[in-house]
DNA sequence: GTCTATAGGCCGATAGAC
DNA sequence: GTCTATCGGCCTATAGAC
């Protein structure tokens, strides 16, 4: 981890830092100063391969965002029903206190403000949901789950519970909340669907 | 709302032109300054009645932490089912894309670090959840809700849809995706409780 | 109570030498 | 590519006059 951060190129760095600094302090919070201190790299370097902050930021968050879509992919892609599926992803390993490196950036003034940094994270979320709302329809089609439910409006509750989970737990200070409101919902979407859903899975 | 504004008090006006700005900025995005010129009060003015900017903030924040235990008191504690309670604490009327001014502290990193910032913070989320997880047992004693929920869970599922439904809104830039967590929330936990409470409610 | 003055340091960026 | 110097302005206070 650490070698290869110092194996890594001054953009590389640069962007890497950024993407730390980002998740932890949001834009507003993140100076090119500490950006260059996290990264070992000097002032005139840093803008020699970026325009300024909101370059870097731009790079930092759309690298953020495409890994949120890739790790989504490789749960919901996965093998196994629909409910399976969306619990292996409510359930996925997380650094909870952490929070959300995409989410996070919503609630920054200077990110929803430039269309620019707020484009990825809309993408990024909005695909996820997409991404979900096409595991529910599934879960429909094979009966998985009463037919009364909308698909894009479970997953925008999927996405909203992790999310508002991290509120929680941020809240506390322990991932505890997080974990309870993830529970909820899967005893809300579940136990009928999961044995339902279990002759042609396992 | 303007009069009232300029018939305050100095310390009045400082605390909420705070409050508005915490909500948009956050701690890290808040100067003294900014505070100052919305509160259209001087320097030496803001320094007299209070020690610096994490004073300032801790009444700011007790107070809108408080206003949120009693919006939702409001809510919870009127007539009806538990599910019309939910429901209603649900759909009551948000400004949708400014956020939750107390959830959206919560990725405040300074925040976070004070426990004295944080405090009203953490207890305004859990005394909600507690408040939630009452109803959803008063629920569960009527019948309304099937018998294998965990109220607490609920509870903290119910909030965190609210919380993440902002994230999801101002990444869009539009309130639809809050609109259809809480939907689909509702349909989770609804349909047959709404129509078994009803006897008694309506 | 409110004002102005002052402080040392960071903010985000630019310029130009090496 | 990276460095140092420099910029005007804001950050968060503090000091002391009025």
């Amino acid at each position: 981890m650490y070698s290869a951060v110092m194996s890594m190129s001054t953009p590389e760095r640069l962007i890497e830092a950024t993407r730390e600094l980002l998740w932890e302090r949001g834009y507003v919070g993140t100076s090119p100063k500490a950006v260059q201190q996290a990264a070992g790299a000097g002032q005139g370097s840093m803008y020699h391969h970026f325009a300024g902050k909101q370059e870097l930021a731009l790079a930092a968050i759309r690298r953020t965002a495409d890994e949120l879509g890739a790790a989504a992919e490789t749960v919901l892609g996965g093998e196994g029903s629909a409910y399976a599926r969306i619990e292996a992803y409510l359930l996925r390993e997380r650094d909870v206190l952490r929070g959300c490196p995409v989410g996070r950036l919503t609630m920054d003034p200077e990110v929803i403000a430039d269309p620019a940094l707020r484009a990825p994270v809309d993408e990024a979320l909005g695909l996820l949901r997409a991404r979900l709302a096409g595991v529910v329809q599934e879960g429909l089609d094979r009966g998985e789950f009463s037919g009364a439910l909308d698909p894009e409006e479970i997953a925008a509750t999927v996405v909203a519970t992790v999310q508002g989970g991290y509120v929680l737990a941020r809240a506390t200070g322990s991932r505890a909340p997080f974990d309870s409101a993830v529970r909820g919902l899967l005893a809300l979407l579940g136990p009928r669907a999961a044995v339902a859903a279990t002759p042609t899975a396992l």
